[in-house]
RNA sequence: GGUCCCAUAGCUCAGUUGGAUAGAGCACAGGUUUUCUAAACCUGCGGCCCUUGGUUCGAAUCCAAGUGGGACUACCA
């Protein structure tokens, strides 16, 4: 593979070395700016000292170097200390040679990393239906397997559904008082979604309780913690960990209506899972655990019998991970389960966490815990720390019913998409199952774009009722590049096989082979970075400049058969490029819309 | 109180080991179709990169302090 950077770099080491008598590595290569000549730019500021001559002269002597050292390294101008280095039209054309055909361009080969990887993500409470949040979740959580999977990493996706716990019983007790036996059959209502309508329906309930007690002279927190209702939830979670029978049968019935929805809508947007644990089964891990750390001093008892570990050494504070009852808390089966991940799978070399930023201390302590109970892959623990979603109105709060509905906006998303389609009657001749296949790639296109072309560690901001645009850098934008490229390549004749030497090619086109090999670059700086949002950002220009190539150079309409060739397989190969990276995203390709 | 995150155009966002005159989209004003899909393309308008100091050839980017916003700091999950 044509490699630019390596092979400036060692004709850049031996100008260095040759002219200057300086031995570096120290050799870095920006892409030259548009508003300048060039394809590579070396700064030479960092030269001064080492050659006693100016930014001016290092760039010019070097320039002379290069150009007489190298055919391929056609010209050069220098700025202040910028050399602008530009390799020949050859050099550019030998790599479009290479890589044409290629359908897996800008992916390392399947698991060629020889790195295996667990990735967690989704993990929802089953007490009621996803939201917006969990959206951003989703997307980012899917993209980054797909990222590292197109860096030939092995990836687990994983899903640990918080099967158990007070949140279920509130909406178990809920239904018992007032469900009247209410089924998803009897109510036509999506499962996850009635459950839901009780956990509403527990706050109510709660909350006017709260407010009577504190009528009654009780103070908020005692009120809050004294409401009848509360208690006969606690209760109810009791007789939970006690095997109750009727409470584990409501409890398996109502879990049960929560995965039927969960699954239509990870169907709807289009992620999947390769494990899914589930707390009820993982809650009691992490309790040896604290066993062993107690014995090896590395947690202490406190006075009133629980269990904690001093980590204000670390700039963190002490943490309890045992109660004093000795039951667990959150952070006790985080440990337990992270352990068990590691002990099924020894080939296990990461294990990745997508949970929201709101949780960054949480993680920071639980990596801390396990390295100090001496787990060498501890330090390969990683939190994919997110950015909450906020709407105009402010932070998302499910009990206070400020939230965007996963299914509805998905719903919502759909519907424009299909307003959109029509309005622009483009879709003459597609059957009913072809429009209702291209609305859900539209609108499930803008949503995740949408979403994922913002930095993952940024908050970002979501107004429902500007409904998302459809122009401009969005998803159906690149989409839509990818259609009309499509479009043009059913209307030619087969491909012809050639390769192209000594064409001369347009600069926008040279411009084009550039970026797609860039390609591979980003899809390696992503991967490092866990940003789909580096990806997004580049497809978007990319997009940009084929958009401009296409309004510009006639493509079937070219006379010369030779250029008319080239252009259908840089247009092809663009559209390849179009459709692995957006593959990445999550995002489908439609073939006309 | 302590810890962490954020602040770039009217709005939403890019700007990645410090590099050239800080960029897009939306919105607003205008233009492009007998030519491969106008969900496109082109032009214009729009900036104390929160403030102040420091580091150096060079700072939106790094450091410090301040201002404003947010999160976390449970024997919750």
């Amino acid at each position: 593979m044509i490699d630019a950077e390596n092979f400036l770099f060692n004709n850049v080491q031996g100008a260095l070395k040759e002219i200057y008598s300086i031995s570096t590595q120290n050799i870095v290569f920006q892409k030259t700016r548009k508003e300048f000549v060039g394809d590579f730019t070396l700064v030479t500021f960092v030269y001064t000292k080492d050659s006693n001559k100016t930014p001016e002269q290092l760039g010019t002597e070097i320039g002379d170097y290069l150009v007489k050292s190298n055919s391929f390294i056609e010209g050069y101008n220098v700025v202040k200390g910028f050399l602008n280095i530009s390799l020949s039209i050859q050099f550019w054309i030998n790599y479009f040679n290479e890589i044409k055909q290629k359908t897996t361009i800008g992916f390392k080969k399947e698991n060629s990393s020889g790195k295996m990887i667990m990735l967690e993500y989704a993990s929802p409470n089953t007490n009621k239906p996803l939201h917006l949040g969990h959206v951003r979740n989703n997307f980012l959580g899917y993209s980054v397997a797909q990222l590292l999977k197109a860096n030939g990493h092995q990836v687990i996706k994983t899903n640990l559904v918080n099967d158990r716990g007070i949140h279920i019983c509130k909406s178990m007790l809920a239904w018992q008082k007032f469900g009247n036996g209410e089924t998803p059959k009897s109510s036509g209502l999506k499962g996850d979604h009635l459950v839901g309508k009780y956990y509403v329906a527990f706050d109510k309930l709660y909350k006017q309780q709260v407010e009577i007690l504190i009528t009654e002279g009780h103070s908020k927190e005692l009120a809050e913690k004294k409401a009848p209702l509360l208690l006969e939830a606690q209760e109810m979670l009791l007789l939970w960990e006690a095997g109750n029978l009727e409470v584990l049968e409501l409890w398996k019935t109502m879990n049960s209506w929560v995965y039927e929805g969960f699954d239509i809508t990870y169907k709807n947007l289009g992620v999947d899972f390769d494990k899914i644990y589930y707390e009820s089964d993982t809650y009691l891990f992490g309790k040896e655990v604290v066993e062993q750390g107690l014995s090896k001093n590395i947690f202490y008892k406190k006075d009133n019998g629980s269990v904690a570990i001093d980590l204000v050494a670390e700039g963190l504070d002490e943490k309890i991970v045992l109660r004093s009852d000795g039951t667990s808390v959150y952070i006790t089966q985080d440990l337990g389960t992270a352990i068990e991940r590691f002990k099924s799978y020894p080939q296990l070399n990461q294990l990745i966490y997508t949970v929201g930023n709101e949780q960054d201390y949480h993680f920071k302590v639980l990596f801390k815990i396990l390295d100090r109970l001496g787990y060498h892959w501890a330090k390969e623990c990683y939190h994919l720390s997110y950015g909450m979603v906020e709407l105009p109105e402010g932070k998302m709060k499910s009990r206070e019913g400020t939230v965007v509905d996963a299914d509805e906006l998905l719903e919502e998303m759909y519907e424009t998409a299909r307003l959109t389609t029509e309005e622009l009657g483009k879709v003459e001749g597609f059957t009913e199952f072809e429009l209702d296949n291209l609305y859900r790639i539209i609108s499930l296109g803008a949503l995740k774009y949408f979403i994922l072309k913002v930095d993952p560690k940024k908050k970002m901001m979501f107004d429902p009722k500007e409904s998302i645009d459809f122009n401009g850098h969005t998803g159906p934008f690149i989409q839509y590049t990818y259609t009309r490229i499509k479009s043009i390549l059913r209307k030619s004749e087969n491909l012809l096989d050639e390769n192209f030497d000594s064409l001369s090619i347009q600069s926008i086109e040279k411009e084009i082979i550039r970026f797609i090999y860039d390609f591979e670059a980003i899809i390696v700086e992503a991967g490092k970075a866990y940003s789909p949002a580096l990806l997004a950002n580049y497809i978007y220009e990319f997009t940009k400049l084929y958009n401009r190539f296409y309004h510009e150079c006639p493509i079937l309409k070219e006379e010369n058969s030779q250029i008319r060739n080239f252009r259908l397989h840089l247009s092809k190969a663009s559209a390849q490029v179009l459709y692995n990276a957006m593959s990445i995203l999550g995002i489908t390709m439609p073939e006309r819309m």
